[in-house]
DNA sequence: ATTCATTGCACCATCGATTGTGCAAATATG
DNA sequence: CATATTTGCACAATCGATGGTGCAATGAAT
């Protein structure tokens, strides 16, 4: 690695190699200069000495006087679970073209980690930011209030700035039915053999919890609301959760509603300790779309989220003025299982 | 959103405030103050101000003046693939224990798309970058040496700057040899059964094809060149390959090298258009562990690569002072059917 | 009491761009 | 030819923080 840190060229070293003001080479690259009336033979001449020095603007100088800076931010609870991975991937490709340059960081679901890094993101002068998925939506909303960023909550709602969600109430009835459509005639499913596991307190967690309920009472006897293991959003919980049912009752139950591919991804740390007989007629239904999750050897309904959609509907308020403050339904997609659905990067062009 | 943009404070409004001069508060808050010879009560005065208007420096000045800006980059080919997102969520974590800010982008494998957001985040002055699994990583580092950005390659290697990788030939050879024994003494598998699918020709593509070549040489009789074909990184161009190869032969190979779990998805769609007779005794060999990609129906054995132990050696190499130009090569593991292994999600503490 | 060293801080140039303002030269108008 | 416009650009302040330098006040040493 030789190290020759030529140093980069700035609007100064090009105004004397052009022999004309800084703000003249300035208005040249930054596109103002028709506004400015700078002469078009002046601006070739720029720009040409421009590409010959690899010139590049310093970014950080333009943010500090513009305080502004290009850069859009999105933050998310986790990069390594297919949902937010491609509502990432989708947010770039949004973001890229608008022209500007896309931030993805994740803050862990810890609304310390939350509230930092849009701490951080404001220091840079992002220009907009994306929260998702937040713990902690309403803290994240006094920093940037207090800075005046503009911003829109997803996946998990706010109550102080707009949000784009999931319709997780219909969803969530939608999964619980397929789930009971799935067993025979025969083979009922009732409802003590139906569990939700997964979630905890928040938003989405209670929205499909209520859903579940809501169709467990429509189309099942018993008590619909007892069958509710909350374990956090984890593999690990959701396996011991998984674990002590199993070694109470003897087997799973019939029915499985998990609440997130992560607390399915509990269920396979399951798997991996027990013989095939412990799934043999298990119907598992699971929020959040992952194509490899939806051809496991017993049957798995998912839920996509549309994530595209919401991001879309995201920037669509961040581009009004003076958005309401409210929260707008997406509505999710049932998946049936065996499905491999196309996903963000099939708008990824692949050579050869 | 109520808009009072509350213009944020500046070392000059808390100068004002406590009395003192502007550099005075900038050494308090940036921690140089004891080299500064600044009394201690002068200190906590200044930082008391500061908490109460809570005051947070502007990064982009810092950055604008100090050519440094606290944040490092993680160039990425996609987000959406379990093993590119679980690099990003263990990135984050060394970056944030170094006290810096983790910018994660991607660059959809396109060569242009690279050295354009690597300009991006020059011009950002980010003082370090990790370039994973670029097309052009030699085109990159051109760029990077222009302004003295200290850079190591992953995942790809280039030829002008370290590089950490795989060692994809062991990794396929294992891998290869795990296929084959799947298959019992009575059914076993013969060369013409054993195909590569995906991949294209990059680095690790060819290394991972040298490898098959040599355990099919080594175990097998016929010729061992053939039964390869490289469809490129995309779900869609594999599941073509699937499709075309079983109009052809009426059935899919009973072994099956996959060369990354993106193309695994092009397989995922081909099951999804067939019967399962079509995969009644095959078995799959795939590069990228994928936790739900384990527990499918038919055998698979995956290749995990060590992320984590790749992006460690990364930081310790861009701590060097004169990194040596050579590729190091990290152990790939394999990874048996039916296995749930931990991953940087385990490392989140998840409440209740 | 004078000298010297130390303490504690203020001053100011600087990083690289943006932008309001002003002014000379070129052109148009009468 | 004299005045009014327009064209084309230069000047200089500014964004917020950093860090080298210099200077007064304090305390120590002789």
């Amino acid at each position: 690695m030789e190290h020759q840190p030529k140093k980069k060229a700035t609007i100064y070293d090009l105004s004397v190699l052009s022999g004309s003001s800084p703000s003249t080479v300035s208005a040249v690259l930054n596109g103002t200069w028709r506004k400015r009336r700078i002469k078009e033979s002046t601006a070739n001449l720029i720009r040409d000495l421009a590409q010959q020095h690899q010139y590049t603007a310093n970014l950080q100088a333009r943010g500090l006087r513009s305080s502004r800076s290009g850069l859009v931010g999105l933050l998310l609870p986790v990069h390594d679970n297919r949902y937010f991975s491609s509502m990432a991937q989708t947010f770039e490709a949004h973001v890229r073209s608008r022209g500007q340059c896309p931030i993805v960081v994740s803050a862990c679901r810890d609304p310390q980690e939350e509230r930092h890094t849009v701490e951080t993101l404001i220091a840079y002068s992002v220009d907009e930011l994306i929260v998702a998925g937040a713990t902690d939506p309403d803290g994240v909303h006094a920093l940037c209030v207090a800075s005046g960023l503009r911003h829109v909550n997803i996946d998990l709602p706010g109550t102080l700035a707009p949000s784009v969600i999931s319709d997780n109430y219909q969803g969530a009835r939608m999964l619980t039915e397929a789930i009971i459509c799935r067993f025979s005639q025969d083979m009922q499913l009732k409802a003590d053999e139906l569990y939700l596991f997964g979630g905890r307190d928040d938003h989405a967690s209670r929205e499909r919890i209520r859903g579940f309920r809501a169709i467990k009472r429509e189309r099942m006897q018993g008590d619909a609301d007892k069958c509710i293991e909350p374990t956090g959003y984890s593999p690990n919980t959701a396996q011991t959760a998984f674990e002590r049912f199993y070694e109470r009752e003897g087997k799973l139950p019939r029915g499985l509603f998990i609440n997130s591919s992560i607390n399915f991804e509990g269920l396979l740390r399951f798997m991996s300790q027990h013989p095939d007989e412990a799934f043999a007629d298990i119907v598992v239904g699971c929020y959040d779309y992952d194509p490899f999750g939806s051809f496991l050897p017993f049957p798995v309904i998912m839920i996509r989220q549309d994530a595209d959609a919401m991001i879309t509907k995201a920037f669509q308020i961040l581009s009004e003025n003076r958005p309401a403050v409210r929260t707008y339904l997406i509505q999710p997609h049932l998946v049936p299982p065996r499905t491999a659905l196309k996903g963000p990067l099939d708008a990824i062009k692949d050579i050869e």
